[in-house]
DNA sequence: AAGTCGGGTTGACACAGATCAAAGGGGTAC
DNA sequence: GTACCCCTTTGATCTGTGTCAACCCGACTT
């Protein structure tokens, strides 16, 4: 595990350290959208250094106490929350440019698990220091706000998916999702890599992991994508779509 | 529906319209808690008038521009999202001293309905003004953001409800949910009556309304709870709660 | 006071997805 | 480079919940 650098007033540029939101190509779809360059300066003046991770590491868990939120810089990860009788339900997967850890203001403690799924870089942003900021920058304060906020729609639209939705239209669904955010960020909306298991979107789907690989398998045979393990080709993106609208379309 | 009085500088006293946090029974389950007496009257305000609704009235639809968010001062109300495609989906039930809408603060349009499930009144906080409020009281601030990330916390939770319990676990969770909330406010643990009705339970709980109705029955042959129509007696809280951590209690 | 209607309960049956089981393949660690 | 292990796939069967249907009850309406 790396030692947790807090950068001088001018941010370290050892590789894998930087954090300067102003140099960031994620800036457009991090915390700092919509700032100006000096008010872009003074975040990156609080923001306390990176953290790399290996595959499979924890940013944190659950229990652990809150002091930061953190931006994903690179990488990939998954959270997950557990009953006390050892079920567990993946709460959602974060890419590059998205927040994790909010669930940790309540309680000045965590309760789910962050996880990375590959080897990932993140940015830690004391939050006590980032409130205090965005008290003095409207635009910061109103920006956390809508990231927050958005988390809260985000979860909604989980929240249909399991609570109505069939097997595969989960799963489309899900792929669909995972493309739009990829497609953000200047990937392949088409073709991409899986870096959860079977059994990691199965539990994010209220799935098990058998079912989640049938629904692959189906959707192979039908021409809708190819799959082979980890790695996805959305094959005809509308007929997908249409797996979400069911046949019987009645409207409200 | 009544006009959107907005109170001078001394709060309004008309029945039914005053609103003031510093003489609200609530204030400790709501946004202003931790508030000193000052503080809270710059919040009192800013707080734009009560608003009442009849039964079944919407506070606000999905599509609607946010402009506000809501603390429900009495009553109950449900919040919803729908589908395209005419599916929908309860995605909470709210009390008194709870916040309502903050979806609506990502995109400046709300994303889910809230409909009052009986005669209630609600608090307006127009949200601007609460920003501008939060970036100078930073104790507001900071439980403003409490409560957002208590909203994403209870998202989990039903996230985890929907993902991996089964029907009568979940009717379980769900009754001992609300025995909690009761309980905070100083209403009986045991008995209440549900203001929602079981086709309402099942769509929170990711079920049918007959199988809500036999969970119900279930739980009232094995001497669980009684229940006649909408209103409920939990008779064991204990054996309830071990409902939640099925026989087999492996420990992760 | 009667009629109507929405909500609730219960039963019979169907089916989607879970469970159990087995085998193959690819990636990772050494 | 190789071996092991985890991940994935696929089949057979089971079961919890959905679906369809009938009936009941209590609360409004008129």
């Amino acid at each position: 595990m790396h030692a947790n650098v807090k950068p001088n007033v001018i941010p370290i540029t050892a590789p894998g350290l930087k954090v300067a939101c102003s140099q960031c190509n994620l800036r457009e779809l991090c915390l700092p959208f919509g700032l100006s360059e000096s008010d872009m300066g003074r975040l990156d003046n609080l923001i306390g250094g990176g953290r790399k991770l290996k595959r499979g590491q924890h940013l944190y868990r659950a229990g652990d106490s809150f002091e930061s939120i953190f931006a994903v810089k690179t990488g990939f990860f998954k959270t997950d929350v557990l009953t006390e009788d050892g079920r567990d339900q993946v709460t959602g997967f974060q890419m590059a440019g998205e927040i994790l850890g909010m669930d940790g203001i309540s309680t000045e403690v965590h309760t789910c698990n962050a996880v990375a799924l590959e080897d990932s870089e993140v940015c830690l942003i004391p939050f006590t220091e980032l409130e205090a900021l965005s008290s003095e920058i409207r635009s910061l304060q109103h920006h956390l706000h809508k990231v927050m906020s958005r988390e809260i729609v985000r979860d909604h639209g989980v929240m249909m998916l399991l609570g109505t939705m069939r097997a595969e239209e989960r799963l489309a669904a899900f792929l669909l999702n995972l493309s739009q955010r990829f497609t953000a960020r200047g990937y392949s909306p088409t073709e991409f890599h899986l870096r959860m298991t079977r059994e990691e979107i199965g539990s994010y789907l209220g799935l098990k992991l058998e079912t989640v690989s049938r629904a692959f398998s189906r959707f192979q045979e039908e021409g809708l994508i190819s799959v082979q393990q980890k790695h996805v080709r959305i094959l005809d993106v509308p007929r997908l779509k249409t797996l979400l609208a069911p046949p019987d379309g009645r409207i409200a």
